[in-house]
DNA sequence: AGCACGCCGACT
DNA sequence: GTCGGCGTGCTC
């Protein structure tokens, strides 16, 4: 019995579709949404293919989710390309790049999204100026092209939609407003939209402008589908289809800085601005029984005195050791990375290979006998600044106090103009977060508030570093200088850009089963052309206490198209016995 | 014999 | 992800 058959993709995480049997009553294209039953129940999926073939014992589309398709061609491949590159499925991928369903009964006016054809455009730009932000408002106040703003949470999006006077796409209102935002975009009625990831493949009618917001910032990408950076799905859209994209950020990451020096990406280099007096305070040596060294105490008693106000950055606990005499981090001799400390197992590991080590009787690099894991908390901070500065206001939470006291969020909080003096009291805590990033992360959080403060602020950085590439780099205002550092380290290592990672992880409630788990995860990927595969080494009974256990896996710019194979029977089957896997590709962090 | 639970494969 | 089939093993 031949007839027209329509392959679904499902929110599940296998990537083969299923096909099923189009009724003479039902008009479906690819890339439309259709209600299909799926183990009994009606589930909502993507259609991916349309043919004519069998369909002896196919069961019947019940409905369309609307009349008509809400992916173009284009970006259903896209979809498909995402899906591949961070190993997860088409479906689950796809269908969370689409807006709410519609309400029922809901009188919508409804287009199908423009099919441009691939336009060879311009490459990506990569915009670091200071006010680039005023410079991108003028820019789509003059550009009549339709824009897609995206930003890396839903905060960021209310107050860019509000900026802009565009309509919002994300989560953050209600799904009516979205979907109708969404079409409206999509038919060319909307020329500015602002959205976060789950809006990126809306339909904008060419010649279209896409742009990021804070390019570096890892809320690009969070845990879930679709699990790629949403830079890259950006970079990849907008060569698809030939539109401009602008990716916005004082500190790029560093994949970013080395496709602009690769001249995939356009980057001008912005001329030095006003720019801040940055200071260390070198902490090496000196007995820390008090979190603020003389620079600080007396940077916030003159700030006071002329009635400016203190930023105190803060570090959460920070998970490694370092030398008090000379400052030097323990650091794991093959991956660079901090040693991460397990006060409860008294014992140091990597993150990256899962080595392991007793704690050491002194410093391996001088032989200084204080190693000191402490950071400074907050409520430390808080009561050490009172007790010093009696007079003045100090607070975690009032934004107006005299001094303000947090994590690097906090200075995202405060009125541009108002800080005169931002002190960094435990900057080394940045520096060794057993990630590689680390010091990526330093250097966005110091040049932020070098920023912000201005030519007329100050900056106090207490650390055991003074010489550390990031802060050097901040305290020139030269950007080139940290990523060549950066670059050197990250080539050394092989971390990205040069070699991309994987994280595979498993869990179990039972002690053992997470183990054996993610030894054979290893044992399947061992041995594969370029492929390293740290961790997940068998250790003996002894040593089974975690519930949690991980791979790292490092390999070449096609990781996802070598591990597919052999990871995909932990990608279809996830449960095993009371174990679960999770596969991570290209992670943000790895701690 | 009858039922609960957990493992495992199938899902069009 | 979610469902149900079926085997193991316990209970009435």
């Amino acid at each position: 019995m031949n007839g027209p058959i329509a392959e679904v993709v499902f929110d599940i995480p296998l990537h083969r579709a299923f096909a099923y049997l189009v009724p003479p009553a039902v008009s479906v294209a690819r890339g439309q949404r259709v209600r299909a039953p799926l183990q009994g129940r009606a589930r909502v999926g993507m259609v991916v293919d349309l043919r004519e073939g069998d369909a002896t014992g196919l069961l019947a589309i019940q409905s369309v989710s609307e009349p008509v398709p809400i992916f173009s061609r284009a970006a259903l491949e896209l979809t498909r390309w995402v899906a591949d590159e961070s190993l997860s499925s088409w479906g689950s991928t796809a269908l969370a790049l689409l807006p709410p369903l519609p309400a029922r009964g809901a009188a919508e006016t409804l287009a199908p999204p423009p099919e441009g054809r691939p336009a060879a455009g311009a490459p990506p730009e990569l915009w670091m100026a200071a006010r680039r932000a005023d410079r991108l408002v003028d820019l789509l106040a003059r550009e009549p092209s339709p824009a897609l703003v995206i930003a890396p949470d839903i905060e960021s999006a209310a107050r860019w939609a509000r900026r802009l006077d565009a309509a919002r796409l994300d989560s953050g209102i209600p799904g009516v407003e979205r979907r109708a935002a969404w079409f409206a975009a999509s038919r060319g009625r909307a020329r500015i939209v602002v959205g976060t990831r789950s809006a990126l493949l809306t339909p904008l009618p060419p010649p279209a402008m896409l742009v990021l917001l804070d390019e570096h910032d890892t809320a690009h990408k969070p845990p879930g589908a679709p699990r790629l950076h949403t830079r890259d799905v950006l970079l990849r859209r907008a060569a698809l289809e030939g539109s401009r994209l602008l990716l916005l950020s004082a500190t790029p990451s560093v994949e970013s800085w080395w496709r602009a020096e690769d001249r995939q990406i356009r980057a001008s280099q912005p001329e030095p601005g006003p720019w801040p007096e940055v200071l260390t305070a070198d902490t090496r040596g000196v007995l820390r029984n008090h979190p603020l060294t003389l620079p600080l105490t007396r940077a916030i008693e003159e700030l006071s005195r002329r009635g400016r106000q203190v930023a105190l950055v803060i570090t959460r606990g920070a998970a490694a050791l370092a030398c008090d005499e000379c400052g030097s981090v323990l650091r794991c001799p093959e991956c660079g990375v901090a040693l991460a400390l397990s006060r409860a197992e008294r014992t140091l590991s990597c993150r990256v290979c899962a080595r392991g080590e007793p704690l050491p009787e002194g410093c391996p690099c001088c032989g200084g006998h204080r190693l000191s894991p402490l950071g400074w908390g907050a409520e430390r901070v808080e009561a050490a600044v009172r007790r010093r500065f009696p007079r003045l206001s100090v607070s975690r939470s009032d934004p107006g106090a005299n001094v303000v006291v947090g994590t690097a969020a906090l200075l995202g909080r405060l009125g541009p103009g108002s800080v005169g003096c931002v002190g960094f009291v435990d900057v080394d805590g940045l520096l060794r977060v057993p990630d590689f990033r680390a010091g990526e992360r330093a250097f966005e959080i110091l040049w932020t508030a070098a920023e912000r403060v201005g030519g007329a602020g100050r900056i106090i950085v207490q650390t055991r570093h003074p010489q550390h590439y990031a802060i050097r780099a901040v305290r020139e205002q030269d950007r080139a200088a940290f990523y060549k550092n950066e670059m050197r380290f990250r080539a050394e290592l092989g971390y990205p850009p040069f070699r991309r990672l994987c994280v595979v992880s498993t869990r179990d409630v039972r002690p053992g089963g997470g183990q054996a788990l993610i030894g054979e995860c290893a044992e399947r990927l061992r041995g594969l052309p370029d492929v390293t595969v740290y961790g997940a080494v068998r250790q003996s009974p002894a040593a089974v206490a975690r519930a949690r256990w991980r791979a790292v896996i490092k390999g070449p710019p096609d990781l996802p198209r070598l591990l597919d194979a052999p990871l995909r029977p932990f990608l279809e089957r996830r449960r095993r016995g009371s174990a679960v896997v999770e596969v991570e590709m290209d992670p943000v962090s790895l701690s």
